[in-house]
Parts: structure tokens; sequence; C-alpha cells
DNA sequence: GTCTATATAGAGATAGAC
DNA sequence: GTCTATCTCTATATAGAC
């Protein structure tokens, strides 16, 4: 039972994953409408017609796509979340999720849903509705991340956690952009530094 | 001589200059790979080969596009730096630039730097290079506001403005891109406001 | 300057053999 | 599951008439 499911999972899940990672990828550094079938067929070395089989569409495609990586992102999240760490630092390894972004590989991948935010009006709201979830996520967890900080001393600052939750957010989605263009970890690590100083007590 | 000039002036520039405005709107809206010369002739009401008389390739039209962009949108931070208003004055007067970015139209259109820092791994070098210009003109310019309203008392923060500055572009661009996804106006208002906050002595 | 017509390449997608 | 072959549509771009 274990050895039938393993190669079930080995025979169907390994292509299948394969595009995916190699979708996300080519997502993260060109974006949406600049990838296609045929990229990802060179890369993975299989044929156009065969990634069909997988994903009918590309839109099947981008969809369990973010699925996949929303799915992850919110597991970095909760061990982030669950840790018994100080708020201080839980803000700091949230920062280091987006820092890792920029600094994996060829140093040119920036966030999947800050691309794809880019490229929103020209996406399915299947699509669409995914990469909204993946922003209030990230904020509704920043969010507490503040609000426990300003209850236990670590964190100073006016207005409320919520506002200041989605600015940090989109201060993380925008110098991810940027920095990728100008500037690279270098930047993104004093934009965290300066953050920090801004909201410590 | 100032009439053959100004009809001069029709005949060339009129239809350019349409074509400019269309792919502008085109890019904030939907990006560089989403828009084509097809988009632009059934907006402006001619034939797609006559499009290729003003611009022979369609990255001639981008450069052409961003010099006029930049050029614009220097000219607007030349008059709030020239105005005899406080620090904190002109740094609300360049965060009103993003905004009205959004609220123009049918709110659905962010920054055109923004927008082609998503799909830049995609662009030709004099492309890049233009883009990286607006950003480092956009940071020296909020550099010298910060700078001068530490001097005055306007602001205080820690830090140096240098990174204060990366900091807030950063920002705008960032929450620019997500308003215009999920919060609009109001979004960058709150944002706005919480950011004077953080600084404001 | 603007048009029609066309070249060429690439996109996403399907049918059917193996 | 992967292949070849093919379809349809759209992209950028050019040639040449008006």
């Amino acid at each position: 039972m274990p050895a039938s499911k393993s190669t079930r999972m080995e025979s169907t899940t390994n292509t299948r994953s394969q595009i995916l990672d190699i979708a996300q990828d080519l997502i993260q550094r060109n974006g949406v409408n600049a990838m296609s079938y045929a990229d990802i067929s060179k890369a993975v070395g299989i044929r156009k017609a065969s990634i069909h089989y997988y994903f009918p569409s590309k839109e099947d495609l981008v969809i369990d796509l973010l699925d996949r990586y929303n799915e992850q992102f919110y597991c970095l999240l909760d061990e982030i979340m669950a840790s018994p760490e100080s708020p201080k630092v839980k803000l700091n390894n949230y920062f280091g999720l987006f820092e890792e972004t920029l600094s994996s590989g060829e140093q040119d991948k920036a966030c999947l849903c800050g691309i794809l935010t880019a490229e929103l009006k020209t996406l399915s709201t299947p699509i669409v509705e995914r990469v909204t979830k993946f922003y209030r996520h990230n904020e509704e967890y920043l969010e507490q991340i503040l609000q426990s900080g300003l209850e236990t001393g670590d964190f100073a600052f006016a207005g409320n956690p919520q506002t200041m939750a989605r600015l940090i957010f989109s201060l993380m989605e925008g110098d991810l952009l940027i920095a990728r263009a100008d500037g690279g970890v270098a930047r993104i690590q004093s934009t965290i530094q300066q953050m920090m100083a801004l909201i410590k007590s």
C-alpha cells in the first residue's frame, strides 16, 4: 500500500512538479506574459503537447502553481508564528523570506505574487483571487506580529498595526522588485534594517 | 516661420503623441508584454503598419515613451523642489504624484516604471537604463527633501536620509501596484499618512 | 503619412499514433 | 504519458501602392 502509493506519486507527480518548478522560476524572472509552454518544454526536456497533458490550459497551470506556492508560503509563515521567539525576531524572520527570494539562484527572482501584481489586469478572476488572498494572508500575519510586539514593548510606532502591516507588506514587495533591478541583496538588507529602526521602541 | 513650425508640429507630432499616449495607458494597465501594435491601432484609429512609420520597432516606441515620461516626471519633481513650501509639504506633494496616478481614469493604472520593473528581465539594455535612471532620480530628490526636513526639524527618524529615501520610493512603487489590485485609493492614502507619521518629529 | 498585403515567427491548444 | 503533426490566432515587421 505505501509502495503502490509511492509509485503512483513518482510517475504522476515528478514531471508535474518539475513543470511547476520551471514555470515558477520563469514567472518570477520574466512574468507570466513572457513565459510560454515552449520555454517550459526546453527546460524540462519534454514536448509542448506533453505539458498540456498535465495542465490543459496555461490558466490551469498558473492556478495550480499559485495554490502550491501559497500553501508553501503559509507553512513558512506558520512556522514563524509558532516559534517561541520574540516579536522582533519573528518580524526579522519574516523579512528573511523576501531576502532569501532575491538571494537565491542568479539573484534575479522576485516574489511570484509581486510579479503577477503588475500583470494582474491581464489575468482571470481565479488567479486574481489567489494573488489577493496572498496579500491578505501576509498582512494578517504581520498585523499579529506587530500587535504582540506593541504589547511586549518590542515595538513602538504611531498609527495602528493594520495600517502598519499593509505598509510593511507593500514595502517588501516594492523593494524586492526594485532591488532585483538595482541594488541587489544589499539594498533589500538595508531597507529591512531601516524599517526595523523605524518601529523599534 | 512660427506658422510653418506649428504646421510641421501638428502634422508630424499629433498622431505620434497620440500613439505614445495610448501606449503609455496600455502599459500602465497591462504591462509591455501584453501591449501590442494591434491594441494601439484600434484605440488610435490607425492601421498597424502606420505605427511602424513613427516607431519602426516596439523597442523604439518604449524608449521614446520612457524619455517623454521621465522628462515630464522630472519637471513635476522640479516644481515641487522649487516651491517655497516646507519639507513636510514637499513630501506630501511628492506622495500626491503617486496617489494621482492611481486615482486618474478607471483607477487601474500603476506607475509606468513600476510596471516595467516587473518585466525588466525581458527588456533591452536601453530600456533598463531609463527605468533605473527613474529610480535614481526619484531617490535623489527624496533624499534632498528628507535632508532639509531633518535640518528644519520637520522630520525626525533613525538612520540616514539616503536609506530612508530608498525605503520611501520602494514603498510608493509597491503600494501603488498593490493598491491598484486591492484597496484602491483609500489604501494608498492611509499608507502615505502612516509613512508621514513615522518620520514626523 | 496612411493604406493593403504579406512575410515570418511564436503563441496556446488539439488529434491521434505509439 | 509522451510523441508527431497540425490548427488557429496573434505578434512584430516589411514592401510597395496611393
